[in-house]
DNA sequence: TTCGCTTGTGTAACCGGTTACCATAGCGAG
DNA sequence: CTCGCTATGGTAACCGGTTACACAAGCGAA
């Protein structure tokens, strides 16, 4: 590996000239800068990025933690930061903490001395517990988070607002009796889309203590869904997935225990994954843009970075779109579009 | 930021002391290590990793360098990756080259001294122009890509054989008139999947120059062929599309005309894509493990890390393996599984 | 007591690139 | 011809951790 001094002596200069013509800091004659850009080329040189991060403690490198990388949620958010990041010249750096505290400690940890700023989405932890391990000075940005007590900039989904929408367009579309099918305990996405579905059944329907069956945002809690609603003779005319995955499950439970979706009952999920617009019938969900949620991320930690203050964009908010399907549609409506 | 210096002031060593404490190297007592140790939580110290890789000549990170990111492909490969990296505390660079071969150059070029190996998926590009951009010296294991002139390892899935198997298998069923649905010109992928077909037809079917549309692996593509072929009046009992995405377009396009599958026609996909299992008919499809195309990658070069030499190991392709699902059933078994 | 050995700790050079500061050459003006 | 300025280039310190080597202390043996 040929290093800036190769390049100086293959150059007849000095190192400081050198470093100087291949940064474009000027105080080089033409004729000198060609002379060190030939050696260059012709030694393939190539700066070792370690030695450059030492003296100008930047990396242009930027660190992502996620909990998981399964599925098209966590693909598309690392597409959305991706395509930012290409665009100011940062690489990313994968970190997974594979759910664990610890992990992610480790996992921020490692990443000291590697990134100039920190993407982190904590999906079941307290922010506090992550305040432990965070380093003050190094910026970050929370997906899909709240910061909450922590003063820190992030981009969240309105899933209160979201799952209220969708519970009222149900009522809306004559559904007396809707059951909600709730995510993980822990997860904040979860309970504030549960927490919207509860509220909008109260003022909207009048009904105080709507029905909700457990889930863990896994296809096959939903089919175990779809069971529990039959065994247990729950009186249901619609079903709200707190998210698609379940949706899929529980339609599929249903069919199995020959009830029709919509005709028997209606079924609506969150986030509009892919697979969504390709059931049929196709699936009534929350439009959530994930990319989005990267590629926000990313903007404002690149003005973090840059020395601007945030201010009031320091806590972005995106709003998920009702995207009304066949699994909800009403039989005038099947009728006009099979 | 605490610098070993900091903690070796701190805990009244020097630095070389301080330093064999935290990597435990031996020559060092208990009561000094333990009071290094208390120097380094007190201090919060985190070696910094562009120092250490300086001195070290280790990074503990890899480079990933895809065409791109989007969608359930590439997410299932980084996931595999991940799982074998983590497991041996590696950490993943991603680098996206964006399609083109300059931004490939870029790629790879930036990653010089930042990772200790490169994981490289190159989709359309000839080996031959990516061999002036790799160093020679970084350990290079090829995705889903016959290295070819290239004495490099590399993981690739047996395309030829897949498309044979289920050329064959449509025969099998009784198609006579197959059209082939083709993926991007210059996609070797493609080419092959493309090739077994038209060998099977040949050897199998006995079809000398069977329909081929053409095709760029997107579901608006699989639209287009649907369209063609009933506009062509193309006579067809059978399509297989080069990958999934295309037979999802395709059978929409198909329904669109009014036609059904697999009762007019049988469609086969390329992939097993997640969407497969779920529509309705489900789609009959290769199901390639894209996973393990990371898992198994990054494992081989793993082995080269550690100075291990590959031998016949060098050249890894995955059997895809047929499944049949409803968009081939023939109707008896349309009857006995609705 | 002194020599020799083991074991623990410190000093300083080094990895490769950057940059503050200094030295020199070249030029015009006086 | 000398002075003084600027443009250009060189020297060396530094970023933070690692490690070869030197050194000192402790112990047993002669």
């Amino acid at each position: 590996m040929a290093t800036l001094r190769d390049v100086a002596r293959e150059a007849g200069v000095s190192v400081a000239t050198a470093s100087r013509a291949i940064n474009g800091l000027g105080n080089v004659t033409a004729p000198t800068k060609a002379a060190v850009m030939a050696a260059v080329k012709k030694l393939n040189f190539v700066p070792h990025s370690g030695a450059r991060s030492l003296t100008r403690r930047k990396t242009d490198t930027v660190g992502v933690i996620l909990p998981d990388l399964f599925g098209e949620f966590f693909s598309e958010i690392i597409r959305g930061i991706d395509l930012v990041a290409h665009e100011a010249g940062m690489h990313l750096l994968l970190g997974n903490m594979h759910g664990s505290t610890h992990e992610t400690a480790t996992a921020i940890a490692s990443m000291r001395g590697r990134v100039d700023g920190l993407l982190v989405m904590p999906p079941d932890l307290k922010p506090e517990l992550l305040a432990d391990y965070l380093d003050p000075a190094l910026p970050t940005v929370f997906l899909n988070y709240d910061a909450g007590s922590l003063d820190l900039p992030f981009v969240a989904v309105d899933n209160y607002h979201g799952a209220y929408a969708m519970t009222e367009a149900l009522l809306g579309r004559g559904a007396r009796q809707v059951v909600h099918i709730a995510g993980p305990k822990h997860n904040r996405d979860a309970r504030d889309r549960q927490r919207g579905f509860v509220d909008a059944m109260a003022k909207v329907g009048g009904v105080r203590n709507p029905a909700i069956l457990p889930g863990d945002f896994s296809e096959e809690s939903g089919v175990k869904a779809a069971q529990l609603l039959i065994e247990g003779q729950l009186p249901a005319d619609a079903v709200f997935a707190a998210n698609d995955q379940m949706a899929v499950g529980l339609i599929a439970g249903l069919a199995e225990a020959g009830k029709s979706v919509p005709g028997d009952i209606m079924v609506a999920g969150f986030d509009d994954i892919p697979l969504a617009r390709h059931l049929s019938p196709s699936l009534s969900t929350m439009q959530v843009h994930i990319d989005r949620l990267g590629s926000t991320a990313m903007m404002m930690l690149l003005r973090v970075l840059r020395g601007e203050t945030l201010g009031a964009a320091s806590a972005t908010i995106l709003t998920p779109a009702l995207i009304a399907r066949g699994t909800t549609a009403t039989s005038q409506e099947a009728f006009a579009q099979p």
